[in-house]
DNA sequence: TAATACATTATATTTATTCTAAACTGTTGA
DNA sequence: TCAACAGTTTAGAATAAATATAATGTATTA
Protein backbone atom coordinates (compact mmCIF):
# COMPACT_ATOMS: atom_id res chain seq x y z
CA UNK A 1 0.00 0.00 0.00
CA UNK A 2 1.27 3.65 -0.81
CA UNK A 3 0.47 4.92 2.60
CA UNK A 4 2.65 2.28 4.25
CA UNK A 5 5.08 4.21 1.95
CA UNK A 6 4.45 7.44 3.77
CA UNK A 7 5.28 6.18 6.77
CA UNK A 8 8.32 4.59 6.63
CA UNK A 9 9.80 7.73 5.03
CA UNK A 10 8.71 9.81 7.84
CA UNK A 11 9.82 7.15 10.32
CA UNK A 12 13.28 7.40 8.41
CA UNK A 13 13.23 11.13 8.17
CA UNK A 14 12.49 10.96 11.87
CA UNK A 15 16.04 9.06 12.49
CA UNK A 16 13.90 5.49 13.14
CA UNK A 17 13.61 2.23 11.67
CA UNK A 18 10.06 1.52 10.50
CA UNK A 19 9.20 -0.99 12.79
CA UNK A 20 5.99 -2.50 13.00
CA UNK A 21 5.23 -0.61 16.35
CA UNK A 22 5.94 2.80 15.22
CA UNK A 23 3.70 1.73 11.49
CA UNK A 24 0.94 0.93 13.75
CA UNK A 25 1.71 4.35 15.33
CA UNK A 26 1.91 6.65 12.64
CA UNK A 27 -1.53 4.72 10.90
CA UNK A 28 -3.31 5.78 14.15
CA UNK A 29 -1.49 9.32 13.38
CA UNK A 30 -2.07 10.16 10.52
CA UNK A 31 -4.27 7.97 8.27
CA UNK A 32 -7.19 10.21 8.06
CA UNK A 33 -8.15 13.43 6.53
CA UNK A 34 -8.95 15.13 9.52
CA UNK A 35 -6.30 15.89 11.84
CA UNK A 36 -6.85 15.43 15.70
CA UNK A 37 -5.58 16.52 19.38
CA UNK A 38 -4.37 13.69 21.60
CA UNK A 39 -3.31 12.73 24.72
CA UNK A 40 -0.47 10.07 25.18
CA UNK A 41 -2.80 7.90 27.04
CA UNK A 42 -5.56 8.23 24.09
CA UNK A 43 -3.27 7.43 21.97
CA UNK A 44 -2.40 4.24 23.61
CA UNK A 45 -6.00 3.68 23.99
CA UNK A 46 -6.32 4.11 20.29
CA UNK A 47 -3.85 1.63 19.43
CA UNK A 48 -5.03 -0.86 21.94
CA UNK A 49 -8.28 -0.96 20.26
CA UNK A 50 -7.30 -1.15 16.78
CA UNK A 51 -4.55 -3.10 16.66
CA UNK A 52 -3.47 -6.88 17.04
CA UNK A 53 -0.12 -5.96 18.27
CA UNK A 54 1.05 -4.93 21.52
CA UNK A 55 3.22 -1.49 21.67
CA UNK A 56 4.66 -0.46 24.81
CA UNK A 57 4.25 3.40 26.04
CA UNK A 58 8.08 3.88 26.25
CA UNK A 59 7.77 3.08 22.59
CA UNK A 60 4.86 5.91 22.37
CA UNK A 61 6.45 8.50 23.90
CA UNK A 62 10.12 7.85 22.53
CA UNK A 63 8.17 8.50 18.86
CA UNK A 64 5.85 11.02 19.54
CA UNK A 65 8.72 12.93 20.74
CA UNK A 66 10.86 11.74 17.69
CA UNK A 67 8.15 13.51 15.48
CA UNK A 68 7.70 16.22 17.65
CA UNK A 69 11.16 17.06 16.87
CA UNK A 70 10.87 16.64 13.21
CA UNK A 71 8.04 18.93 13.36
CA UNK A 72 5.29 16.18 12.21
CA UNK A 73 3.80 16.41 15.27
CA UNK A 74 2.81 19.82 17.62
CA UNK A 75 2.99 19.94 21.43
CA UNK A 76 0.29 22.35 23.02
CA UNK A 77 0.71 24.43 25.76
CA UNK A 78 -2.16 23.90 27.97
CA UNK A 79 -2.50 24.54 31.94
CA UNK A 80 -2.47 20.99 32.43
CA UNK A 81 -1.16 18.17 34.24
CA UNK A 82 -0.52 15.85 31.02
CA UNK A 83 0.37 17.13 27.51
CA UNK A 84 -1.84 17.85 24.63
CA UNK A 85 -0.18 16.87 20.68
CA UNK A 86 -1.49 17.68 17.78
CA UNK A 87 -1.12 16.04 14.59
CA UNK A 88 -2.06 19.53 12.80
CA UNK A 89 1.21 20.72 12.45
CA UNK A 90 0.32 24.61 10.43
CA UNK A 91 0.13 27.40 12.51
CA UNK A 92 -2.91 27.93 13.97
CA UNK A 93 -4.66 28.65 17.21
CA UNK A 94 -6.97 27.08 19.64
CA UNK A 95 -10.21 26.97 21.31
CA UNK A 96 -10.06 25.11 24.89
CA UNK A 97 -13.23 23.85 26.03
CA UNK A 98 -12.81 24.11 30.18
CA UNK A 99 -16.03 21.53 30.48
CA UNK A 100 -15.20 19.08 28.02
CA UNK A 101 -11.22 19.54 28.31
CA UNK A 102 -10.98 19.32 24.33
CA UNK A 103 -9.15 21.41 22.19
CA UNK A 104 -10.76 22.82 18.68
CA UNK A 105 -8.68 24.23 15.92
CA UNK A 106 -8.89 27.79 15.38
CA UNK A 107 -7.66 28.44 11.51
CA UNK A 108 -5.37 31.37 10.78
CA UNK A 109 -7.33 33.20 9.02
CA UNK A 110 -9.84 33.04 11.30
CA UNK A 111 -7.47 35.10 14.03
CA UNK A 112 -5.96 38.68 12.56
CA UNK A 113 -2.38 38.73 12.78
CA UNK A 114 -1.42 38.97 16.41
CA UNK A 115 0.85 42.34 16.18
CA UNK A 116 2.77 42.31 19.76
CA UNK A 117 4.41 45.81 19.95
CA UNK A 118 6.84 44.95 22.86
CA UNK A 119 10.32 43.64 22.22
CA UNK A 120 12.56 41.50 24.27
CA UNK A 121 16.45 42.96 23.39
CA UNK A 122 18.55 40.02 21.71
CA UNK A 123 15.52 37.96 21.64
CA UNK A 124 13.12 37.00 18.80
CA UNK A 125 9.93 35.69 18.51
CA UNK A 126 10.03 31.77 17.23
CA UNK A 127 6.51 31.38 17.34
CA UNK A 128 2.93 33.35 18.48
CA UNK A 129 0.19 31.18 20.08
CA UNK A 130 -3.62 31.85 21.01
CA UNK A 131 -5.47 30.04 23.36
CA UNK A 132 -9.44 31.08 23.90
CA UNK A 133 -10.83 29.43 26.61
CA UNK A 134 -14.37 28.80 26.49
CA UNK A 135 -17.18 27.73 28.31
CA UNK A 136 -20.89 26.86 27.95
CA UNK A 137 -22.95 30.22 27.45
CA UNK A 138 -25.73 29.61 29.19
CA UNK A 139 -28.17 32.67 28.07
CA UNK A 140 -29.87 34.54 30.61
CA UNK A 141 -33.11 32.30 31.02
CA UNK A 142 -35.73 34.50 29.42
CA UNK B 1 1.09 47.39 60.10
CA UNK B 2 -1.20 48.18 57.54
CA UNK B 3 -0.43 45.78 54.59
CA UNK B 4 -0.99 43.00 57.29
CA UNK B 5 -4.81 44.24 56.95
CA UNK B 6 -4.67 43.49 53.16
CA UNK B 7 -3.32 39.94 54.16
CA UNK B 8 -5.84 39.38 56.34
CA UNK B 9 -8.37 40.74 53.95
CA UNK B 10 -7.80 38.46 51.14
CA UNK B 11 -7.59 35.69 53.12
CA UNK B 12 -10.66 36.07 54.50
CA UNK B 13 -12.06 36.63 51.11
CA UNK B 14 -10.55 33.68 50.41
CA UNK B 15 -12.33 31.36 53.28
CA UNK B 16 -9.33 31.53 54.89
CA UNK B 17 -8.50 31.95 58.37
CA UNK B 18 -5.85 34.63 58.33
CA UNK B 19 -2.94 32.14 60.03
CA UNK B 20 0.57 33.28 60.25
CA UNK B 21 1.92 30.25 57.54
CA UNK B 22 -0.64 32.40 55.26
CA UNK B 23 0.27 36.15 56.14
CA UNK B 24 4.42 35.03 54.95
CA UNK B 25 3.11 33.44 51.74
CA UNK B 26 0.90 36.65 51.29
CA UNK B 27 3.35 38.89 52.09
CA UNK B 28 5.88 36.99 49.42
CA UNK B 29 3.21 36.79 46.97
CA UNK B 30 1.84 40.40 47.17
CA UNK B 31 4.43 42.72 49.08
CA UNK B 32 6.29 44.11 46.54
CA UNK B 33 5.67 46.85 43.85
CA UNK B 34 5.81 44.61 40.68
CA UNK B 35 3.78 41.20 39.99
CA UNK B 36 6.02 38.11 39.08
CA UNK B 37 5.76 34.70 37.77
CA UNK B 38 6.62 31.82 40.07
CA UNK B 39 6.48 28.06 39.87
CA UNK B 40 5.45 26.35 43.73
CA UNK B 41 8.99 24.90 44.19
CA UNK B 42 10.51 28.56 43.79
CA UNK B 43 7.76 30.15 46.13
CA UNK B 44 8.66 27.21 48.61
CA UNK B 45 12.77 28.67 48.35
CA UNK B 46 11.62 32.02 48.45
CA UNK B 47 9.90 31.62 51.95
CA UNK B 48 12.31 28.94 52.99
CA UNK B 49 14.72 31.90 52.56
CA UNK B 50 12.96 34.94 54.08
CA UNK B 51 11.39 33.30 56.76
CA UNK B 52 11.63 32.19 60.21
CA UNK B 53 8.62 29.81 60.33
CA UNK B 54 8.21 26.73 58.41
CA UNK B 55 5.70 26.47 55.97
CA UNK B 56 4.55 23.16 54.51
CA UNK B 57 4.55 22.20 50.63
CA UNK B 58 0.79 21.08 51.35
CA UNK B 59 -0.15 24.99 52.90
CA UNK B 60 1.38 26.41 49.78
CA UNK B 61 -0.40 24.61 46.95
CA UNK B 62 -3.63 25.06 49.30
CA UNK B 63 -3.05 28.82 49.71
CA UNK B 64 -1.74 29.24 46.17
CA UNK B 65 -5.38 27.41 45.20
CA UNK B 66 -7.37 28.92 47.18
CA UNK B 67 -6.43 32.47 45.26
CA UNK B 68 -6.49 31.31 41.97
CA UNK B 69 -10.18 30.07 42.69
CA UNK B 70 -10.77 33.94 44.52
CA UNK B 71 -8.94 35.47 41.28
CA UNK B 72 -5.90 37.01 43.55
CA UNK B 73 -3.30 34.54 41.24
CA UNK B 74 -3.63 33.43 37.74
CA UNK B 75 -2.03 29.94 36.63
CA UNK B 76 -0.05 30.45 33.11
CA UNK B 77 -0.51 27.82 30.51
CA UNK B 78 2.42 26.44 29.14
CA UNK B 79 3.71 23.44 28.05
CA UNK B 80 5.55 21.96 31.21
CA UNK B 81 5.77 19.71 33.44
CA UNK B 82 5.04 21.94 36.04
CA UNK B 83 2.95 25.04 36.75
CA UNK B 84 3.50 28.60 36.79
CA UNK B 85 1.49 31.07 38.47
CA UNK B 86 1.35 34.78 38.34
CA UNK B 87 0.81 37.26 40.49
CA UNK B 88 -0.43 39.63 37.78
CA UNK B 89 -4.05 39.34 37.52
CA UNK B 90 -4.73 42.33 34.70
CA UNK B 91 -5.70 40.54 31.29
CA UNK B 92 -2.35 40.42 29.34
CA UNK B 93 0.12 38.29 27.70
CA UNK B 94 3.55 36.52 27.55
CA UNK B 95 6.45 36.04 26.31
CA UNK B 96 7.97 33.12 26.90
CA UNK B 97 11.78 32.59 27.00
CA UNK B 98 12.44 28.86 26.33
CA UNK B 99 16.29 29.09 26.90
CA UNK B 100 15.56 30.10 30.09
CA UNK B 101 12.48 29.07 31.28
CA UNK B 102 11.51 32.58 31.89
CA UNK B 103 7.86 34.28 31.92
CA UNK B 104 7.75 38.01 30.31
CA UNK B 105 4.67 40.19 30.75
CA UNK B 106 3.02 41.48 27.30
CA UNK B 107 0.24 44.66 28.51
CA UNK B 108 -2.29 44.20 26.82
CA UNK B 109 -1.95 47.17 25.01
CA UNK B 110 0.92 46.07 23.45
CA UNK B 111 -0.75 44.13 21.31
CA UNK B 112 -3.89 44.57 19.00
CA UNK B 113 -7.42 42.88 20.46
CA UNK B 114 -7.40 39.79 19.33
CA UNK B 115 -10.38 39.11 17.09
CA UNK B 116 -11.41 35.83 16.60
CA UNK B 117 -13.93 34.68 13.89
CA UNK B 118 -14.95 31.40 14.36
CA UNK B 119 -17.40 30.97 16.78
CA UNK B 120 -18.69 27.80 18.64
CA UNK B 121 -22.38 26.62 18.61
CA UNK B 122 -23.59 26.91 22.89
CA UNK B 123 -19.84 28.41 23.57
CA UNK B 124 -18.75 31.37 24.72
CA UNK B 125 -14.94 33.04 25.13
CA UNK B 126 -14.40 33.24 28.63
CA UNK B 127 -10.61 34.43 27.96
CA UNK B 128 -7.72 35.25 25.17
CA UNK B 129 -4.42 34.36 26.27
CA UNK B 130 -1.00 34.93 23.40
CA UNK B 131 2.01 33.14 24.39
CA UNK B 132 4.86 33.94 22.11
CA UNK B 133 7.82 32.16 22.24
CA UNK B 134 10.99 33.84 21.81
CA UNK B 135 14.95 32.64 21.58
CA UNK B 136 17.97 34.45 21.48
CA UNK B 137 18.69 36.30 18.30
CA UNK B 138 21.68 35.00 17.02
CA UNK B 139 22.30 37.45 14.01
CA UNK B 140 23.85 35.77 11.10
CA UNK B 141 27.78 36.87 12.13
CA UNK B 142 28.99 39.35 9.90
C1' DT C 1 25.19 -17.41 9.63
C1' DA C 2 27.36 -14.46 12.97
C1' DA C 3 28.27 -10.11 14.53
C1' DT C 4 26.46 -5.94 15.26
C1' DA C 5 23.31 -2.16 15.75
C1' DC C 6 19.03 -0.88 16.83
C1' DA C 7 14.16 -1.64 19.14
C1' DT C 8 10.88 -3.07 22.33
C1' DT C 9 9.44 -3.98 26.60
C1' DA C 10 8.70 -4.51 31.59
C1' DT C 11 10.01 -2.37 35.23
C1' DA C 12 12.08 1.15 38.07
C1' DT C 13 12.73 5.97 38.81
C1' DT C 14 11.72 10.76 38.99
C1' DT C 15 8.98 14.54 39.96
C1' DA C 16 4.82 17.52 40.48
C1' DT C 17 0.79 17.34 42.71
C1' DT C 18 -2.76 15.74 45.77
C1' DC C 19 -4.37 13.12 49.68
C1' DT C 20 -4.43 11.49 54.43
C1' DA C 21 -4.34 11.30 59.04
C1' DA C 22 -2.43 12.78 63.14
C1' DA C 23 -0.93 16.55 65.87
C1' DC C 24 -1.65 21.41 66.74
C1' DT C 25 -3.96 26.03 67.50
C1' DG C 26 -7.22 29.42 68.24
C1' DT C 27 -11.99 30.44 69.45
C1' DT C 28 -16.04 29.93 72.05
C1' DG C 29 -19.21 29.34 75.63
C1' DA C 30 -20.30 26.90 80.01
C1' DT D 1 -10.91 29.20 83.15
C1' DC D 2 -10.75 25.63 80.33
C1' DA D 3 -12.90 21.84 77.75
C1' DA D 4 -14.81 21.16 73.41
C1' DC D 5 -14.63 22.09 68.77
C1' DA D 6 -13.60 23.64 64.23
C1' DG D 7 -10.23 24.56 61.44
C1' DT D 8 -5.00 24.25 60.32
C1' DT D 9 -0.49 22.48 59.58
C1' DT D 10 2.37 19.00 58.64
C1' DA D 11 4.99 14.74 57.41
C1' DG D 12 4.57 11.38 54.84
C1' DA D 13 1.91 8.42 51.64
C1' DA D 14 -0.39 8.04 47.32
C1' DT D 15 -0.99 9.18 42.48
C1' DA D 16 0.11 9.80 37.87
C1' DA D 17 2.84 11.59 33.87
C1' DA D 18 7.02 11.23 32.03
C1' DT D 19 11.57 9.36 31.59
C1' DA D 20 15.38 6.10 32.33
C1' DT D 21 17.25 1.51 32.57
C1' DA D 22 18.56 -2.78 31.32
C1' DA D 23 17.39 -7.16 29.60
C1' DT D 24 15.52 -9.38 25.67
C1' DG D 25 14.26 -9.40 20.87
C1' DT D 26 14.83 -8.21 15.90
C1' DA D 27 16.84 -6.58 11.70
C1' DT D 28 20.82 -5.62 8.92
C1' DT D 29 24.90 -6.77 6.76
C1' DA D 30 29.51 -8.68 6.28
MN1 LIG E 1 7.81 16.50 26.15
MN1 LIG F 1 -3.82 23.28 39.66
ZN1 LIG G 1 -4.76 22.03 16.77
ZN1 LIG H 1 2.25 37.63 33.66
Amino acid sequence: MAYAEQYIDKLRKSGLRPTKQRIKICKVLFNTDKTFHFTIKELVKIIENQANIKVSLATVYNTVHAFIKKGYLKEIPLNASQSYYDTNVTHHHHFFDEEENRLIDIHQDDVDEVNIKKTIPGKKIKSVEVIAKIVSDNQSQK
